[in-house]
RNA sequence: GGCACCGUAGUUCAAUGGAUAGAAUAGAAGUUUCCUAAACUUUAGAUGUGGGUUCGAUUCCCGCCGGAGCCA
């Protein structure tokens, strides 16, 4: 039992035994920095059992407290609020207890939960941008947390490879492409095929305003639009398995394959398992027809299948076509029940963004209704839209901004930043290289993971991501800095990090301050699990390295002359380097050893 | 029209129903013969609005205003 949780314990015996009523939960809090005291406890709740004033009531439980646990070295009362005092000497030792191990347990039982994470899940007729870049480091840094809280974690990307969006790319192409291909060009395979699903825009537009000038209405002209008929009979011949479309389409894919790869090494995510539309689009008919003989779900007098949603607030959901073809919902039923067949997960996270969460509510509650267990442990990640100040990203208006000029953005801006800083010296080219990027792309995933996901966020592309105060940098810096000092106590005075150490002096309050940040790594790390949130990491990590370089600022480390003392501090030191490092590799964020 | 969401310093973000609403940045003023100043210190500045529940509301409930979204 950590001390939180003896002081939950012989709280419900207080109350128990001083007031004669039973409580079955306690919670203490981190006390207010203007009081005295590391742990609070508010007491109006059991006021009703004390029938006393909180004064008495907070008085009586803290008595009760300092007899009955050694750790509580004494108690404060400020209206109904009760500070209490932990013992230096708990926390000397609970620091030597830590030290030298690491903060995250990497073996995992052998019944550990199964969590398969789905995020990413592009579609191959674009690059990706900054929305992807919120959606790849959200689910990377999500499946990384609950790794670390005991979960076999499953990563998986669906990629959307197939339909009419996609032959517009392969139409355009056809048209206009002359062969052309990423190597003859010199362009990354995604970005080229991107470039011909704007041609295809663009042409399409101009088709659709010329429909108009004979008279046609709106909605004609843009279903009769020569291109548009073009496309439909392409994706049909595609479905027909035509050999020639479905070369283009190979190939096509392909370029976007090798250029996905790209920029996702460059983002540092990766996946286990990697899902492809073409081979689960049929999916979901067996669902249906078993739904049907439910009597869950209905069909209509056109042979179309739907399911009243009505009853739960929701409206009646079509599930199959008149002409049997099948809709997004209809897939999607079917990979999830795949997914189960192949994995028996014990919870499936989508992570897709919030203005999908309609269509995850449906789904989930459909599932739920044909009576499937596992559909229990679905969980849509939803997250919020990352805009730009003048709005939403529109590809079609060209305000998106792109993954790959972001990423490489931020990498030049780290060089000129640590040029300027004369902190290139004594650094090979490989080295300074490296540096560049760890900082540059760890400001960028700091930036976005720092934000609760469920939120909406804002990013101005004229105002580049800060390296100063609440950045990764920052934090990094502070890493380093412990690292600098290691290297000199090394040197100069051969300590060793892994020798327990003694320190009979008082702790300074700062200090105090540091292993309680560092005592509620763990239970910041399962509330990050439980609510899947990287925002929670990062304001912790960001916490513990300002803290961190006040005291680094205000205190001698090496400079001081009592040993006992010094070597203390450097075990500390050592320590919050540490849980920084496995912190900022929650993120999916790296640090370097010197900067 | 129906459904769900959001509104906190100039700006970008915090705050399990708890004490005087925290940071960063931009602004003002300082700190370097001292372990890496991408730092540290001081200062000024915010809960859209009106009700309700509560000992206590940024947080929960209702109305209004404003913003973005989904469904036909």
């Amino acid at each position: 039992m950590n001390i939180e949780q003896i002081l939950q314990v012989k709280t419900i015996e207080a109350i128990n035994t001083l007031y004669g009523g039973a409580v079955d939960k306690v919670v203490f809090e981190k006390t207010n920095p203007d009081f005295k005291g590391d742990f609070t406890l508010v007491v109006f709740n059991f006021l009703k059992l004390s029938k006393k004033k909180p004064e008495v009531t907070a008085e009586g439980i803290g008595n009760y407290l300092k007899t009955n646990v050694a750790e509580v070295a004494e108690f404060n009362v400020v209206k109904g609020f009760l500070n209490i005092v932990i013992a230096d000497s708990y926390w000397l030792s609970y620091l030597n207890s830590i030290s030298n191990k690491s903060i995250i347990n990497a073996e995992l039982p052998a019944n550990a939960p199964i969590i398969m994470v789905e995020y990413s899940s592009p579609n191959t007729n674009k690059p990706l941008h900054l929305g992807h870049v919120r959606n790849n480091l959200l689910g990377y840094s999500v499946a990384e947390i609950l790794k670390a809280a005991g979960n076999k974690v499953i990563k998986t990307n669906i990629v959307n490879d197939r339909g009419i969006h996609i032959c517009k790319s392969m139409l355009a192409w056809q048209k206009w492409g002359n062969e052309e291909t990423p190597e003859s060009s010199n362009i990354k395979g995604d970005h080229l095929v991107g470039k011909y699903y704007v041609l295809f825009d663009k042409n399409y537009k101009l088709q659709i305003a010329d429909c108009k000038m004979k008279g046609m209405s709106d909605e004609d002209a843009e279903k009769n639009a020569p291109m548009m008929l073009e496309i439909k009979e392409m994706l049909l011949k595609w479905e027909m398995g035509d050999k020639e479309v479905r070369e283009l389409w190979t190939m096509m894919n392909g370029w976007v394959y090798k250029g996905f790869d790209a920029t996702y090494k460059m983002m540092g995510v990766d996946f286990d398992k990697v899902y492809y539309e073409s081979n689960t689009y049929i999916l979901g008919k067996d669902i249906i027809d078993d739904g049907l003989k439910k009597g869950v779900l209905k069909r209509r007098a056109d042979n179309s299948v739907y399911i009243d949603l009505t009853a739960d607030g929701l409206d009646e959901k079509t599930l199959l076509r008149a002409d049997g073809t099948s809709l997004y919902m209809t897939q999607d039923l079917g990979t999830a029940a795949q997914r189960y067949k192949e994995s028996h997960f014990n919870k499936l996270i989508f992570t897709v963004g919030n203005e999908q969460d309609y269509h995850f509510k449906v789904l989930f509650l459909i599932l739920n209704k044909l009576g499937y267990d596992w559909a229990k442990g679905l969980f849509h990640l939803s997250y919020g839209m990352v805009e730009l100040p003048e709005g939403k990203m529109k590809s079609r208006e060209g305000t998106v901004v792109d993954a790959d000029d972001l990423m490489a953005g931020m990498i030049n801006t780290a060089a000129v930043t640590t040029k300027e800083l004369g902190k290139v010296e004594n650094l090979t080219e490989e080295e300074a290289n490296y540096l560049y990027k760890t900082i540059g792309l760890g400001a960028l995933k700091y930036f976005i993971l720092k934000v609760d996901p469920k939120k909406k966020m804002l990013f101005n592309p004229a105002e580049s991501i800060d390296f100063n105060g609440n950045t990764a940098p920052f934090i990094m810096f502070n890493y380093v800095r412990v690292q600098a000092l290691l290297r000199k106590a090394k040197d100069s005075t051969g300590f060793n990090p892994t020798a327990e150490f003694n320190n009979t002096a008082v702790l300074l309050p700062k200090e105090k301050e540091l292993i309680i940040k560092l005592y509620s790594f763990t239970p910041t790390l399962s509330q990050a699990a439980t609510e899947f949130s990287p925002a929670l990491i990062a304001n912790y990590v960001y916490d513990l390295a300002k803290e961190y370089s006040q005291y680094y600022h205000d205190t001698p480390i090496l400079k001081e002359e009592n040993l006992e003392v010094m070597c203390f501090r450097l075990h500390l030191s050592n320590t919050i380097g540490a849980a920084i490092k496995s912190a900022m590799k929650l993120l999916g964020i790296e640090v370097p050893e010197r900067m």
